[in-house]
DNA sequence: CCCTGATCTTGCCATTGCCAAGTTTCTTGT
DNA sequence: ACAAGAAACTTGGCAATGGCAAGATCAGGG
């Protein structure tokens, strides 16, 4: 079975279909997103994707939901990789949330957008993230570098502003090493903003 | 010449195009916008918006340049109604501009989207905008409440919280209080973070 | 008074999302 | 092994949209 004569079946249209839609999003934006296109880019009908996403939309869902998964994944390897001290975490863990602004802002923002909240499917996935980001401001209570308080107040207060950061970052506009020294000072004005005593 | 009879002439298309654009944009969404129903709306036949935009996104980038300019005075006007102090004064710029992401958060939305970077007219009134806020900034540090530094580093800090936070409120999900109390625990945190000595 | 430019209209086209009905392939139960 | 049913994909069609072209209408200055 040749693979020239693509056979009546795909075999992996819907990974296709979001890699091909992701490629084509981060480089002409969400909107100009065409379910024909993507179609035709990868080599089948312009109702197949039908088949695996009801929607357009439902495509874009799944796109931000497998962003979360690795956005998660991105994040716990960073903080792996870091020190054990809570404050170099937390730089690792938002450098690499900024990092990740940089090299899909497209998706970011997709994920990040009011118009995903409509599928209720991709919140574990979201909490997951999120989780790992709880889990540090835990430990740094624990350590006694932040004060006593809400851990998910603090999530809050953090996920706000990374998320600032990244957008900001990713409108452009900003030095690579400008944003850098900006991210740092937002998590040093934060440890200092809230710290114990 | 009674008005049912509509004229040949609108005599105040782009005003009314923006109008209705506004009303369906925060009602569903900025992607649901269409050029013909919002002619329908107004009243003019469905080729008339082009003698005023050029594009459908000339129409969203003159939308945010208009949101730009309500925001920065509805900034001005939070600043100069709050007491003289530096707290005060940062407290009640951030509130407000927290209320215009609750009242128009679509509006916002595509005013911060890097879409909308596309058009460098509307540069200048975000820049004007922004002034606001630095300036405030400057104020901050001759008042000796936040350490001596850049104010436009300040600025991108500050601003990019707000936008976080702006953009959380507007995603919903949070309650009201919530949100203020987490407003006001964002600026606390800002201040105290950057203090002077 | 005319005429130039701005405003608006009708008509058209390509593209898109979505739906319906039919075809081909895979799978599952027996 | 084989038939029945499910899943994956195709062609065809529809309504709506954005954008363009050519013409009608109007306003104001020469």
């Amino acid at each position: 079975m040749p693979a020239e004569a693509r056979p009546y079946h795909h075999g992996n249209l819907r990974a296709a279909l979001l890699d091909a839609a992701e490629r084509s999003v981060e480089k002409s934006g969400t909107e100009q997103l065409s379910l024909r296109e993507l179609a035709r880019v990868v080599g089948v009908s312009h109702a197949a994707p039908r088949a695996h996403f009801t929607d357009r939309q439902a495509l874009l869902d799944a796109l931000a939901e497998r962003g979360f998964g690795r956005l998660g994944a991105q994040l716990k390897v960073a903080r792996d990789g870091a020190g054990p001290g809570f404050g170099e975490r937390l730089r690792a863990v938002i450098a690499g949330f900024i990092a990740f602004a940089n090299s899909r802002p497209v998706l970011l923002d997709l994920m990040f957008s009011a118009k995903s909240y409509g599928d209720k499917a991709q919140l574990p996935a979201a909490a997951e993230t999120l989780a790992v980001v709880y889990d540090l401001i835990g430990d740094g209570v624990a350590e006694g570098a932040l004060a006593p308080g809400d851990p998910e107040r603090y999530g809050l207060l953090l996920y706000s502003w990374a998320q600032g950061l990244a957008s900001l970052i990713a409108s452009g506009g900003l030095q690579p090493e400008v944003a850098d020294s900006l991210v740092s000072d937002a998590v040093s004005t934060f440890i200092r903003g809230n710290a114990a005593g």
